[in-house]
DNA sequence: TTTGACCTGTGAGTTGGTCACAGGTTTTAG
DNA sequence: CTAAAACCTGTGACCAACTCACAGGTCAAA
């Protein structure tokens, strides 16, 4: 398979192909008659396996070091299921923070409703903003180690 | 102020103090004996500002906006209201996002419990991963426009 | 006077691709 | 058979919002 048949396959750009191919994801042969990529079937699954594992938010390093785990005859299962449950402890944290922002920024809309539009005078540049509270700011501090 | 003061006065990186000036949301003045940057209480109101509006999800292009627009005694208030409009409806967008990622994420866990680790055969890299359902990708289609 | 802390500008690194460019190859149509 | 379109190649820039490193200049205190 050519670049832009395994990339049609597996339904993405051309381009990841290459991309992926460069930081060693894919290892295709060449053909020696007009020095093009060669890509196999072999190829075309570790393509949709880090396709998969990014959806699942695997970092390409990760999934470069899983597929070498299998390369070697290694099962990465269990790799494979500790990077995951550090994945879904930080996906919960992403969804908690937006969401302390989400209330930040309703509680905000509606302090909004009551204030006016101003000009800037040279002390305000908009009320909306600077009037914010903003509660990580105040009394966070102190990261001792 | 020089760089480090008003970076400390606005518990920033004095880096970030450079990056602002240098992306023009900052406006110091030189000093001709030595060159070095003078920063005024001006200053330090914008970047404060610029802070705010940051954790409010502002991006920097929309900050320097907003800026120029109370530099030129217009209110920016109505483009902020506008901005952060989208930007809540971002926010629970990707909310939503990370809320089905993870259900997913919980409900590749629970069904991994019962799948044993399996040594790489040339077939399959990693159950785990290949096995899990991708809900996005099957069914999807028709970027028609 | 000599440290050490600060200043300057520039450039690279982060992440995961995407796009542009210039030149070579292959396929398709006329 | 030929010409154009579609593909291939490698290299390098670009996105966001910083952060860090480097080399050389300035300034304060000991």
């Amino acid at each position: 398979m050519k670049v832009k048949e395994i990339a049609t396959a597996a339904g993405v750009n051309p381009d990841t192909v290459r991309f992926y191919t460069r930081e060693g994801l894919l290892r295709p042969t060449r053909n020696p008659d007009n020095n093009y990529q060669q890509y196999d079937a072999e190829d075309l699954r570790r393509l949709r396996f880090a396709r998969k594992a990014r959806q699942l938010g695997f970092s390409l390093p990760e999934i470069r070091q899983i597929l070498e785990q299998a390369d070697d005859h290694h099962s990465p299962c269990p790799m494979v299921r500790d990077v995951f449950q550090q994945r879904l402890a930080e996906v919960e944290r992403e969804i908690s923070e937006l969401q302390k922002l989400r209330a930040r920024m309703v509680s905000a809309l509606s302090t909004w409703q009551e204030m006016p539009d101003g000009t800037p005078d040279g002390h305000t540049i908009c009320r909306l903003i600077e009037h914010w509270d903003d509660p990580s700011s105040s009394s966070c501090c102190c990261e001792e180690s």
